[in-house]
DNA sequence: ACCGCTCGCGGTGCGGGCTTTTGAGCCCG
């Protein structure tokens, strides 16, 4: 028995007792057991005693015993047997928690969403106590959109549609400031909906502009301090707005950012010492209420640095605020060493490119178009390279303040050969090598091909390690392990493509990364000058791996990064 | 159901807002 299956069972069991409407805080012990087993990292045959976590105690410790015993839960067989399997999606509806679904299958009998639904339809439900006519109307509308109902959406698809809003904010002069908040500001790789926070005195107007500029699908609530919609898109997208008085800025967006955790962590610091923390201030033990200019200003009433939002997890933030200081910042980054022109199958010329890296104040960058093995990429042959080197010393003696260096995004083909010859590298400041192709090797396979990337002295860099697309594939695999031992023993940089299609080292493999000292590069792989702009995600990301500045190879100076490619030469 | 303060019992990491049932349940971070 795998501790995983006992976790998920007795998340299964507080499940079950929700939808028979247990006592919430019975329910809620048997999710704090899980999650206790979850925490702590030993294997259950090291720990002697079960109960002694804190979480822990006599009835579930008598599951988990039950299931190292007989493999199965005596408690999850009996409520299996009383509660209906088609409950369960229910507790999915909005409107819906443990206790009303409990009571629709007591009075009425209800066991599935069909039953459900053929209640609504002839009038039962609205005469349950606790229910009425708009109740039932609701459901059935939930309902039918239950089907189609989407789960979180990625990253690289809200973050167009928060540029866009952005935009509109920016644009709308009764709008004093503005922030997107939730989990996108904290850089999560998926998102229920987006989240935003607009100062403004003019309600009414922000209200009535929101509604008719925006491609609604429906409007979910209008009032005067909460709009939320669904946009129509090409899957609907949820999009709340909250609309503050300039004081309650700070902690609006504190509050909204969240996570739950992290909120839950600051009330309670806020509590041990007499206040109280909403979302419209922080209230005095007299009764007054404190506001703030910033979220800096607001950690510092509590004797706390400004915690970035992706650190925001409950957790770590509260112990190691004194390392929050070293962590990169948008501001620290001196280049990009990753991007793609016409050349190969980028939109803007080499010139074009600089010109948009020198605008974002960037010291230095590196041109890394594809190489000619990509021919859906217009990928470069040797001579084309050598063609391409005139037009990059050209923008460079016209820039004297700022360097463009000379690289390739090389692929390392399927049959495990590079794609340049080495004396072809030899002339290149930088050289990247990546994985395009033949994604289905075994791991073995594709290890071998890392490998040789990884002990050709030319070789600085490996491009987005894992090839995976978030919540669309998984990548080649490779045993990042092994890779990240490699790229410290051949003193290689791995990189954070800051792309939000890939986020790729992830946020654990970037902990591996930082554990075994190894550099990295966080790289927007632009194919757009538009693109530079996911160099800010690619930070945000890094912070939630606690990341120092000082591993981030484009934190570094020209003078350092030269030092640092030079070596092998 | 678990924990902690003390051996049975009260509180359960927070606080606000919305719905519509004008309480209690549900939802948000």
């Amino acid at each position: 028995m795998n501790k995983k299956t006992i976790i998920r069972t007795l998340e299964k069991i507080a499940l079950y007792m929700e939808l028979q409407g247990e006592n919430p805080f019975k329910v809620s012990a048997f999710r704090k057991a899980a999650a206790a087993l979850e925490g702590d990292e030993r294997s259950l045959s090291e720990m002697d005693d079960v109960t002694k976590l804190k979480g822990i105690g006599k009835g579930t410790a008598a599951v988990i015993e039950d299931l190292m015993l007989t493999g199965e839960s005596s408690l999850l067989k009996e409520l299996e047997e009383v509660v209906p399997k088609g409950l369960l999606p229910l507790l999915k509806l909005p409107g819906l928690g443990g206790k009303k679904i409990a009571k629709l299958h007591q009075e009425l009998g209800i066991d599935s969403a069909e039953s459900l639904k053929a209640a609504c339809e002839a009038g039962k439900v609205r005469e349950l106590a606790g229910f009425a006519v708009k109740t039932e109307e609701k459901i059935l509308k939930e309902l039918a959109n239950l089907a189609n109902r989407s789960e979180r959406l990625p990253i690289w698809q809200l973050e167009p549609v928060v540029l866009q809003i952005e935009a509109l904010l920016g644009s709308m002069k009764e709008v004093d400031r503005f922030s997107v908040a939730g989990s996108f500001r904290r850089a999560l790789e998926t998102s229920k909906d987006i989240d935003f926070i607009v100062v403004t005195e003019a309600v009414e107007e922000v209200r009535e502009n929101l509604l008719n500029s925006l491609a609604i699908q429906e409007v979910v609530a209008a009032g005067d301090t909460k709009i939320s919609v669904i946009l129509d898109l090409d899957e609907p997208v949820s999009v709340d707005f909250r609309l503050v008085k300039d004081n309650e800025y700070a902690t609006a967006l504190h509050h909204f950012t969240g996570s739950k955790d992290h909120n839950v962590r600051m009330r309670q610091i806020a509590k041990a010492r007499g206040e109280k923390i909403s979302e419209y201030g922080v209230e005095q033990e007299d009764g007054t209420v404190l506001t703030f200019q910033d979220e800096a200003a607001f950690f510092a009433h509590f004797d706390l640095p400004w915690i970035p939002p992706s650190l925001r997890t409950g957790t770590a933030e509260f112990d190691k605020t004194n390392i929050i200081q070293n962590l990169v910042r948008l501001e620290d980054i001196k280049a990009d060493l990753h991007m793609h022109t016409t050349w190969s199958d980028g939109a803007y010329s080499v010139a074009e490119m600089g010109e948009a890296l020198l605008a974002r104040g960037y010291q230095y960058s590196v041109i890394t178009d594809h190489s000619q093995f990509l021919k859906v990429a217009n990928g470069l042959t040797p001579e084309r390279l050598e063609k391409q080197r005139g037009e990059i010393e050209a923008f460079n003696a016209a820039h004297p303040d700022f360097h463009l260096f000379k690289g390739t995004e090389m692929d390392i083909l399927p049959d495990g050969s590079l794609d340049f010859e080495d004396q072809v590298l030899k002339e290149l400041d930088f050289v990247i090598a990546s994985i395009h192709s033949s994604f289905t090797q075994s791991q073995d396979k594709i290890m071998a091909r890392l490998l040789t990337a990884m002990q050709n002295p030319y070789v600085h860099m490996i491009a987005h390690p894992t090839g995976r697309i978030i919540e669309d594939r998984d990548g080649y695999n490779p045993d990042m392990k092994q890779l990240i031992a490699w790229a410290k023993e051949y003193g290689k940089i791995l990189e954070l493509n800051a792309n939000p299609y890939r986020l790729d080292l992830c946020v654990e493999h970037l902990e591996m990364a930082c554990a075994a000292g190894v550099p990295v590069a966080i790289n927007t792989d632009a194919h757009d000058i538009a693109h530079l702009r996911f160099m800010d995600i690619g930070v945000r990301y890094a912070n939630r791996a606690w990341l120092p500045k000082d591993m981030i190879v484009n934190t570094w100076t020209r003078e350092q990064f030269e030092a640092f490619i030079q070596r092998n030469k």
